[in-house]
DNA sequence: ACTCATCCATACCGGTCGGTATATATTTGA
DNA sequence: TCAAATATATACCGACCGGTATGGATGAGT
Protein backbone atom coordinates (compact mmCIF):
# COMPACT_ATOMS: atom_id res chain seq x y z
CA UNK A 1 0.00 0.00 0.00
CA UNK A 2 1.62 3.92 -1.38
CA UNK A 3 0.29 6.70 0.16
CA UNK A 4 -1.82 8.01 -2.21
CA UNK A 5 -2.60 11.98 -0.43
CA UNK A 6 0.19 13.07 -2.97
CA UNK A 7 -1.64 12.31 -5.97
CA UNK A 8 -4.42 15.41 -6.14
CA UNK A 9 -1.24 17.66 -5.77
CA UNK A 10 0.88 16.02 -8.30
CA UNK A 11 -1.92 16.30 -10.85
CA UNK A 12 -2.52 19.91 -9.71
CA UNK A 13 1.41 20.61 -11.09
CA UNK A 14 1.48 18.51 -13.87
CA UNK A 15 -1.97 20.18 -15.14
CA UNK A 16 -0.70 23.90 -14.33
CA UNK A 17 2.58 22.84 -15.94
CA UNK A 18 0.82 21.56 -19.00
CA UNK A 19 -1.19 24.54 -19.30
CA UNK A 20 1.81 27.11 -18.92
CA UNK A 21 4.13 25.00 -21.35
CA UNK A 22 1.42 24.96 -24.00
CA UNK A 23 1.23 28.68 -23.20
CA UNK A 24 4.84 29.62 -23.55
CA UNK A 25 6.87 26.65 -24.29
CA UNK A 26 9.13 24.51 -22.13
CA UNK A 27 12.17 26.66 -21.57
CA UNK A 28 10.00 30.16 -21.52
CA UNK A 29 7.88 28.11 -18.78
CA UNK A 30 8.67 29.33 -15.24
CA UNK A 31 8.51 27.29 -12.41
CA UNK A 32 7.19 30.11 -10.40
CA UNK A 33 4.20 31.08 -12.78
CA UNK A 34 3.24 27.18 -12.72
CA UNK A 35 2.75 27.07 -8.92
CA UNK A 36 1.25 30.45 -8.74
CA UNK A 37 -2.18 29.43 -9.20
CA UNK A 38 -2.22 25.81 -7.41
CA UNK A 39 -1.75 27.50 -4.14
CA UNK A 40 1.41 25.27 -3.45
CA UNK A 41 5.00 25.87 -3.72
CA UNK A 42 8.26 24.98 -4.43
CA UNK A 43 8.75 22.89 -2.11
CA UNK A 44 5.79 20.66 -3.75
CA UNK A 45 7.13 20.64 -6.59
CA UNK A 46 10.46 19.07 -6.09
CA UNK A 47 9.23 16.90 -4.19
CA UNK A 48 7.32 15.09 -7.05
CA UNK A 49 9.82 15.92 -9.37
CA UNK A 50 13.28 16.27 -9.46
CA UNK A 51 14.10 18.68 -12.20
CA UNK A 52 12.38 20.78 -14.55
CA UNK A 53 13.12 18.91 -17.17
CA UNK A 54 11.80 15.62 -15.69
CA UNK A 55 8.22 17.30 -14.86
CA UNK A 56 8.47 18.25 -18.73
CA UNK A 57 8.95 14.90 -19.54
CA UNK A 58 5.83 13.97 -17.09
CA UNK A 59 3.70 16.46 -19.32
CA UNK A 60 4.34 14.79 -22.27
CA UNK A 61 3.63 11.02 -20.95
CA UNK A 62 0.77 11.57 -18.68
CA UNK A 63 -1.06 14.88 -19.82
CA UNK A 64 -0.26 15.66 -23.83
CA UNK A 65 0.01 11.77 -24.65
CA UNK A 66 -3.04 10.62 -22.83
CA UNK A 67 -4.85 13.59 -24.35
CA UNK A 68 -3.93 12.65 -27.80
CA UNK A 69 -4.93 8.76 -27.64
CA UNK A 70 -7.94 9.86 -26.27
CA UNK A 71 -9.02 12.53 -28.82
CA UNK A 72 -7.59 10.91 -31.62
CA UNK A 73 -5.71 7.48 -31.34
CA UNK A 74 -8.81 5.68 -29.74
CA UNK A 75 -11.51 6.19 -31.58
CA UNK A 76 -9.85 5.04 -35.24
CA UNK A 77 -8.62 1.89 -32.73
CA UNK A 78 -11.93 0.89 -31.70
CA UNK A 79 -14.19 2.35 -34.78
CA UNK A 80 -15.03 -0.56 -37.12
CA UNK A 81 -14.72 1.36 -39.73
CA UNK A 82 -10.91 2.97 -38.83
CA UNK A 83 -10.38 4.76 -42.49
CA UNK A 84 -14.19 5.99 -41.83
CA UNK A 85 -13.20 7.04 -38.56
CA UNK A 86 -10.08 8.97 -39.91
CA UNK A 87 -11.70 10.55 -42.47
CA UNK A 88 -14.71 11.80 -39.89
CA UNK A 89 -12.24 13.21 -37.21
CA UNK A 90 -10.04 15.29 -39.71
CA UNK A 91 -13.40 16.40 -40.96
CA UNK A 92 -14.97 17.88 -37.29
CA UNK A 93 -11.03 18.34 -35.63
CA UNK A 94 -12.29 21.47 -34.91
CA UNK A 95 -15.25 20.80 -33.00
CA UNK A 96 -13.95 17.43 -30.90
CA UNK A 97 -10.09 19.35 -30.22
CA UNK A 98 -10.14 21.88 -27.02
CA UNK A 99 -10.48 25.76 -27.92
CA UNK A 100 -7.11 26.47 -27.02
CA UNK A 101 -5.43 24.31 -30.01
CA UNK A 102 -6.50 27.09 -32.49
CA UNK A 103 -4.21 29.98 -30.84
CA UNK A 104 -2.05 28.16 -29.37
CA UNK A 105 -1.05 25.34 -31.30
CA UNK A 106 -0.65 21.78 -30.68
CA UNK A 107 0.98 20.82 -27.28
CA UNK A 108 3.13 18.26 -28.91
CA UNK A 109 4.21 19.75 -32.14
CA UNK A 110 5.39 22.96 -30.11
CA UNK A 111 7.25 21.04 -27.73
CA UNK A 112 8.42 19.21 -30.75
CA UNK A 113 9.87 22.24 -32.50
CA UNK A 114 11.29 23.64 -29.61
CA UNK A 115 13.21 20.82 -27.94
CA UNK A 116 14.00 17.97 -30.27
CA UNK A 117 16.92 20.01 -31.29
CA UNK A 118 17.86 20.66 -27.46
CA UNK A 119 16.71 17.30 -25.37
CA UNK A 120 17.32 13.84 -26.53
CA UNK A 121 15.07 12.83 -23.54
CA UNK A 122 12.20 15.08 -24.70
CA UNK A 123 12.96 13.68 -28.47
CA UNK A 124 12.61 10.40 -28.08
CA UNK A 125 9.22 10.58 -25.94
CA UNK A 126 8.04 12.78 -28.69
CA UNK A 127 8.69 10.81 -31.09
CA UNK A 128 7.05 8.04 -29.34
CA UNK A 129 3.76 9.50 -29.62
CA UNK A 130 4.23 10.76 -33.14
CA UNK A 131 4.83 7.60 -33.97
CA UNK A 132 1.96 6.16 -31.87
CA UNK A 133 -0.02 8.62 -34.54
CA UNK A 134 1.21 7.91 -37.74
CA UNK A 135 1.00 3.84 -37.40
CA UNK A 136 -2.41 4.55 -36.04
CA UNK A 137 -3.52 6.59 -39.12
CA UNK A 138 -1.52 4.05 -41.39
CA UNK A 139 -3.13 1.35 -39.66
CA UNK A 140 -6.37 3.10 -40.15
CA UNK A 141 -5.33 3.32 -44.21
CA UNK A 142 -4.45 -0.69 -44.20
CA UNK A 143 -7.81 -1.53 -42.38
CA UNK A 144 -9.41 0.68 -45.13
CA UNK A 145 -7.68 -1.40 -47.85
CA UNK A 146 -8.39 -4.17 -46.24
CA UNK A 147 -12.17 -3.48 -46.14
CA UNK A 148 -12.05 -2.68 -50.14
CA UNK A 149 -12.45 0.83 -49.45
CA UNK A 150 -8.74 2.44 -49.89
CA UNK A 151 -7.34 1.58 -53.68
CA UNK A 152 -4.55 -1.13 -53.28
CA UNK A 153 -1.85 0.96 -54.80
CA UNK A 154 -1.65 3.36 -51.71
CA UNK A 155 1.56 3.44 -49.85
CA UNK A 156 -0.09 3.63 -46.40
CA UNK A 157 3.31 4.28 -44.89
CA UNK A 158 3.98 7.06 -46.93
CA UNK A 159 0.86 8.36 -46.59
CA UNK A 160 0.12 7.78 -43.25
CA UNK A 161 3.62 10.44 -42.57
CA UNK A 162 2.08 12.62 -45.19
CA UNK A 163 -1.36 12.85 -42.98
CA UNK A 164 0.33 13.53 -39.54
CA UNK A 165 2.93 16.22 -41.15
CA UNK A 166 -0.14 18.38 -42.93
CA UNK A 167 -1.99 17.81 -40.74
CA UNK A 168 0.20 19.42 -37.87
CA UNK A 169 1.02 21.83 -40.54
CA UNK A 170 -2.67 23.09 -40.59
CA UNK A 171 -2.30 23.47 -37.46
CA UNK A 172 0.44 25.27 -36.92
CA UNK A 173 0.01 27.65 -39.90
CA UNK A 174 -3.52 28.25 -38.28
CA UNK A 175 -2.36 29.29 -35.09
CA UNK A 176 -0.50 31.85 -36.57
CA UNK A 177 -3.07 33.50 -39.04
CA UNK A 178 -5.30 33.14 -36.01
CA UNK A 179 -7.93 32.38 -38.24
CA UNK A 180 -10.59 29.54 -37.66
CA UNK A 181 -11.56 29.52 -41.26
CA UNK A 182 -8.34 28.88 -42.49
CA UNK A 183 -7.77 26.00 -40.69
CA UNK A 184 -11.05 24.72 -41.19
CA UNK A 185 -10.01 24.97 -45.29
CA UNK A 186 -6.50 23.61 -44.50
CA UNK A 187 -8.29 20.78 -42.98
CA UNK A 188 -11.11 20.18 -45.61
CA UNK A 189 -8.20 19.84 -48.14
CA UNK A 190 -6.51 17.61 -46.30
CA UNK A 191 -9.82 15.71 -46.13
CA UNK A 192 -9.99 15.77 -49.52
CA UNK A 193 -6.74 14.52 -50.05
CA UNK A 194 -7.27 11.55 -47.76
CA UNK A 195 -10.92 11.28 -49.49
CA UNK A 196 -8.78 10.53 -53.00
CA UNK A 197 -6.64 7.14 -51.75
CA UNK A 198 -10.13 6.38 -51.89
CA UNK A 199 -11.56 3.42 -54.56
CA UNK A 200 -13.53 5.69 -57.27
CA UNK A 201 -16.24 4.13 -58.48
CA UNK B 1 26.42 61.29 -47.64
CA UNK B 2 26.35 58.41 -44.69
CA UNK B 3 28.86 56.50 -42.89
CA UNK B 4 29.42 52.91 -44.01
CA UNK B 5 31.87 51.67 -41.79
CA UNK B 6 29.50 50.28 -39.60
CA UNK B 7 27.50 47.65 -42.59
CA UNK B 8 29.75 45.18 -41.76
CA UNK B 9 29.88 44.70 -38.26
CA UNK B 10 25.60 44.85 -38.28
CA UNK B 11 25.62 42.25 -40.92
CA UNK B 12 28.12 39.85 -38.60
CA UNK B 13 25.91 40.41 -36.06
CA UNK B 14 22.67 39.66 -37.74
CA UNK B 15 24.23 36.93 -39.09
CA UNK B 16 25.29 35.42 -35.99
CA UNK B 17 21.68 35.92 -34.29
CA UNK B 18 20.06 34.30 -37.19
CA UNK B 19 22.41 31.26 -36.59
CA UNK B 20 21.85 31.48 -32.80
CA UNK B 21 18.16 31.99 -33.12
CA UNK B 22 17.88 28.95 -35.81
CA UNK B 23 19.58 26.44 -33.12
CA UNK B 24 17.78 27.57 -29.86
CA UNK B 25 14.67 29.55 -30.82
CA UNK B 26 14.33 33.80 -30.36
CA UNK B 27 14.00 33.19 -26.30
CA UNK B 28 16.59 31.14 -25.70
CA UNK B 29 19.18 32.87 -27.58
CA UNK B 30 21.11 34.90 -25.92
CA UNK B 31 23.28 37.76 -26.49
CA UNK B 32 26.29 36.86 -25.07
CA UNK B 33 26.35 33.64 -27.38
CA UNK B 34 25.38 35.75 -30.23
CA UNK B 35 28.54 37.90 -29.95
CA UNK B 36 30.91 34.94 -28.71
CA UNK B 37 32.16 34.31 -32.30
CA UNK B 38 31.92 37.15 -33.92
CA UNK B 39 34.63 39.33 -31.78
CA UNK B 40 32.14 41.76 -31.22
CA UNK B 41 30.65 43.08 -28.05
CA UNK B 42 27.31 44.20 -26.78
CA UNK B 43 28.48 48.16 -27.27
CA UNK B 44 28.56 47.34 -30.79
CA UNK B 45 25.31 45.60 -30.73
CA UNK B 46 23.42 47.45 -29.25
CA UNK B 47 24.13 50.51 -31.01
CA UNK B 48 23.03 48.99 -34.10
CA UNK B 49 20.33 47.17 -32.60
CA UNK B 50 18.36 49.14 -29.58
CA UNK B 51 16.72 45.71 -28.37
CA UNK B 52 16.91 41.99 -28.62
CA UNK B 53 13.41 42.54 -30.11
CA UNK B 54 14.33 44.46 -32.73
CA UNK B 55 17.67 42.20 -33.43
CA UNK B 56 14.86 39.58 -33.72
CA UNK B 57 12.65 41.36 -36.39
CA UNK B 58 15.67 42.68 -38.59
CA UNK B 59 16.77 38.90 -38.21
CA UNK B 60 12.99 38.12 -39.78
CA UNK B 61 13.19 40.48 -42.53
CA UNK B 62 16.84 40.62 -43.60
CA UNK B 63 17.93 37.44 -43.27
CA UNK B 64 14.58 35.28 -43.11
CA UNK B 65 12.53 36.77 -45.28
CA UNK B 66 15.33 37.51 -47.95
CA UNK B 67 16.44 33.53 -47.82
CA UNK B 68 12.94 32.87 -48.55
CA UNK B 69 12.35 35.19 -51.76
CA UNK B 70 15.61 34.04 -53.12
CA UNK B 71 15.52 30.22 -52.75
CA UNK B 72 11.61 30.27 -53.45
CA UNK B 73 9.62 33.30 -54.45
CA UNK B 74 11.69 34.27 -56.95
CA UNK B 75 12.16 31.08 -58.88
CA UNK B 76 8.39 30.57 -59.50
CA UNK B 77 7.41 34.82 -59.76
CA UNK B 78 10.32 34.52 -62.65
CA UNK B 79 9.59 31.00 -64.14
CA UNK B 80 7.53 31.02 -67.51
CA UNK B 81 5.63 27.77 -66.08
CA UNK B 82 5.37 29.30 -62.92
CA UNK B 83 3.52 25.87 -61.85
CA UNK B 84 5.80 23.40 -63.06
CA UNK B 85 8.61 25.86 -61.00
CA UNK B 86 6.42 24.78 -58.16
CA UNK B 87 6.45 21.34 -59.03
CA UNK B 88 10.34 21.08 -59.66
CA UNK B 89 10.77 23.25 -56.11
CA UNK B 90 8.92 20.79 -53.99
CA UNK B 91 10.69 18.03 -55.89
CA UNK B 92 13.92 19.02 -55.36
CA UNK B 93 13.76 21.16 -52.06
CA UNK B 94 16.21 18.94 -50.17
CA UNK B 95 18.84 19.46 -52.40
CA UNK B 96 18.13 23.32 -52.87
CA UNK B 97 18.00 24.10 -49.08
CA UNK B 98 20.04 24.73 -47.09
CA UNK B 99 21.46 21.34 -45.20
CA UNK B 100 20.38 22.70 -41.75
CA UNK B 101 17.10 22.90 -42.56
CA UNK B 102 16.86 19.01 -41.96
CA UNK B 103 18.05 19.27 -38.60
CA UNK B 104 16.71 22.88 -37.15
CA UNK B 105 13.63 23.19 -39.18
CA UNK B 106 12.33 25.90 -41.04
CA UNK B 107 13.26 29.48 -39.29
CA UNK B 108 10.50 30.80 -40.86
CA UNK B 109 7.90 28.25 -39.04
CA UNK B 110 10.40 28.03 -35.86
CA UNK B 111 9.55 31.29 -34.83
CA UNK B 112 6.10 31.47 -36.12
CA UNK B 113 5.37 28.41 -33.41
CA UNK B 114 7.37 30.61 -30.79
CA UNK B 115 6.76 33.55 -30.86
CA UNK B 116 3.86 34.49 -32.70
CA UNK B 117 1.28 33.93 -29.81
CA UNK B 118 3.72 36.01 -27.73
CA UNK B 119 4.47 39.04 -29.55
CA UNK B 120 2.31 41.01 -31.99
CA UNK B 121 5.33 42.52 -34.08
CA UNK B 122 6.85 39.34 -34.41
CA UNK B 123 3.68 38.15 -35.47
CA UNK B 124 2.70 40.58 -38.56
CA UNK B 125 6.14 40.47 -39.86
CA UNK B 126 5.81 36.46 -39.78
CA UNK B 127 2.91 36.56 -41.08
CA UNK B 128 3.38 39.25 -43.67
CA UNK B 129 6.28 36.42 -44.75
CA UNK B 130 3.70 33.57 -44.96
CA UNK B 131 1.64 35.50 -46.37
CA UNK B 132 3.76 36.34 -49.32
CA UNK B 133 4.64 32.45 -49.85
CA UNK B 134 0.72 31.64 -49.74
CA UNK B 135 0.69 34.40 -52.61
CA UNK B 136 3.24 33.18 -54.51
CA UNK B 137 1.78 29.53 -54.18
CA UNK B 138 -1.33 30.55 -55.17
CA UNK B 139 -0.33 32.77 -58.38
CA UNK B 140 1.28 29.65 -59.72
CA UNK B 141 -1.78 27.94 -59.81
CA UNK B 142 -4.08 30.24 -60.71
CA UNK B 143 -1.00 30.64 -64.09
CA UNK B 144 -1.25 27.01 -64.34
CA UNK B 145 -4.89 27.22 -64.75
CA UNK B 146 -4.81 30.17 -67.19
CA UNK B 147 -2.22 27.87 -69.12
CA UNK B 148 -4.29 25.13 -69.15
CA UNK B 149 -2.12 22.93 -67.32
CA UNK B 150 -4.03 23.43 -63.70
CA UNK B 151 -7.84 22.04 -63.60
CA UNK B 152 -10.44 25.38 -63.52
CA UNK B 153 -12.31 23.50 -60.51
CA UNK B 154 -9.31 23.71 -58.49
CA UNK B 155 -9.86 26.25 -55.76
CA UNK B 156 -6.43 27.96 -55.86
CA UNK B 157 -6.43 29.93 -52.69
CA UNK B 158 -7.32 26.81 -50.27
CA UNK B 159 -5.06 24.90 -52.43
CA UNK B 160 -2.45 27.08 -51.95
CA UNK B 161 -2.58 27.52 -48.40
CA UNK B 162 -2.96 23.96 -47.78
CA UNK B 163 -0.02 23.76 -49.93
CA UNK B 164 2.06 25.77 -47.52
CA UNK B 165 0.56 24.32 -44.28
CA UNK B 166 1.83 20.83 -45.63
CA UNK B 167 5.18 21.94 -46.93
CA UNK B 168 5.94 23.53 -43.54
CA UNK B 169 4.38 20.50 -41.64
CA UNK B 170 7.05 17.92 -43.72
CA UNK B 171 9.93 19.56 -42.12
CA UNK B 172 8.75 20.13 -38.55
CA UNK B 173 8.33 16.45 -38.33
CA UNK B 174 11.34 15.80 -40.42
CA UNK B 175 13.51 18.01 -38.53
CA UNK B 176 12.26 15.24 -35.34
CA UNK B 177 12.73 12.72 -37.12
CA UNK B 178 15.98 13.27 -37.96
CA UNK B 179 15.32 11.62 -41.25
CA UNK B 180 16.23 12.77 -44.87
CA UNK B 181 14.44 10.03 -46.15
CA UNK B 182 11.40 10.73 -44.54
CA UNK B 183 11.34 13.69 -44.99
CA UNK B 184 11.74 13.62 -48.92
CA UNK B 185 9.08 10.61 -48.53
CA UNK B 186 6.56 13.01 -47.37
CA UNK B 187 7.40 15.65 -49.60
CA UNK B 188 7.17 13.36 -52.38
CA UNK B 189 3.21 12.77 -51.24
CA UNK B 190 2.95 16.74 -51.27
CA UNK B 191 4.27 16.67 -54.84
CA UNK B 192 1.84 13.68 -55.54
CA UNK B 193 -1.23 16.26 -54.65
CA UNK B 194 0.17 19.25 -56.31
CA UNK B 195 0.77 16.96 -59.55
CA UNK B 196 -3.15 16.00 -58.77
CA UNK B 197 -4.32 19.21 -59.22
CA UNK B 198 -3.44 18.86 -62.78
CA UNK B 199 -5.51 18.31 -65.45
CA UNK B 200 -5.80 14.68 -66.45
CA UNK B 201 -5.15 13.16 -69.93
C1' DA C 1 43.80 71.33 -36.39
C1' DC C 2 39.59 71.21 -33.98
C1' DT C 3 35.02 69.49 -33.41
C1' DC C 4 31.64 66.40 -33.35
C1' DA C 5 29.08 62.42 -34.59
C1' DT C 6 29.78 57.54 -35.29
C1' DC C 7 31.26 53.17 -33.63
C1' DC C 8 32.45 49.99 -30.22
C1' DA C 9 34.58 47.99 -25.60
C1' DT C 10 34.17 47.47 -20.62
C1' DA C 11 32.14 47.33 -16.37
C1' DC C 12 28.21 47.11 -14.06
C1' DC C 13 23.02 46.61 -12.48
C1' DG C 14 18.55 44.76 -11.19
C1' DG C 15 15.87 40.96 -11.94
C1' DT C 16 14.73 36.27 -12.83
C1' DC C 17 15.80 31.63 -13.24
C1' DG C 18 16.28 26.59 -11.65
C1' DG C 19 17.61 24.40 -7.77
C1' DT C 20 18.80 23.46 -2.63
C1' DA C 21 18.81 23.41 2.44
C1' DT C 22 16.13 23.27 6.14
C1' DA C 23 12.29 23.34 9.10
C1' DT C 24 7.69 21.67 9.82
C1' DA C 25 3.39 19.70 9.57
C1' DT C 26 0.90 15.35 8.57
C1' DT C 27 0.28 10.68 8.07
C1' DT C 28 1.50 5.92 8.64
C1' DG C 29 3.19 1.57 10.78
C1' DA C 30 4.46 -1.02 14.68
C1' DT D 1 2.03 6.16 21.56
C1' DC D 2 5.98 7.04 19.27
C1' DA D 3 9.14 6.88 15.54
C1' DA D 4 9.72 7.09 10.75
C1' DA D 5 8.37 8.33 6.27
C1' DT D 6 5.86 11.51 3.56
C1' DA D 7 4.50 15.97 2.02
C1' DT D 8 4.90 20.92 1.83
C1' DA D 9 6.52 25.77 3.03
C1' DT D 10 10.19 29.23 3.36
C1' DA D 11 14.40 31.31 2.71
C1' DC D 12 18.21 31.45 0.15
C1' DC D 13 22.04 30.76 -3.60
C1' DG D 14 24.87 31.22 -7.73
C1' DA D 15 24.30 31.78 -12.57
C1' DC D 16 22.73 34.09 -16.25
C1' DC D 17 19.98 37.38 -18.66
C1' DG D 18 18.83 41.85 -21.16
C1' DG D 19 20.02 46.33 -20.78
C1' DT D 20 22.71 50.71 -19.41
C1' DA D 21 26.38 54.05 -18.35
C1' DT D 22 30.59 55.52 -19.50
C1' DG D 23 34.58 56.34 -21.89
C1' DG D 24 37.70 55.81 -25.63
C1' DA D 25 38.91 55.30 -30.50
C1' DT D 26 38.12 56.68 -35.25
C1' DG D 27 36.96 59.24 -39.10
C1' DA D 28 34.45 63.17 -41.51
C1' DG D 29 33.47 68.05 -42.06
C1' DT D 30 35.09 72.70 -41.63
Amino acid sequence: METRQAEPSRNTILQAAYCEIHRKGFQAASIADILKDTGLTKGALYHHFPTKQALGLAVIEEVIGENLARLLFAPIRQSEKPFEALLYLIAHIDELAPPDFATLGCPLNNLMQEMSPLDPEFKSRLNGILRNWRDTVEWALLQGKGQGEVRPEVDCASAALFIVSAWEGCIGIAKNMQSVDSFRSCMMQLHDYVASLRISK
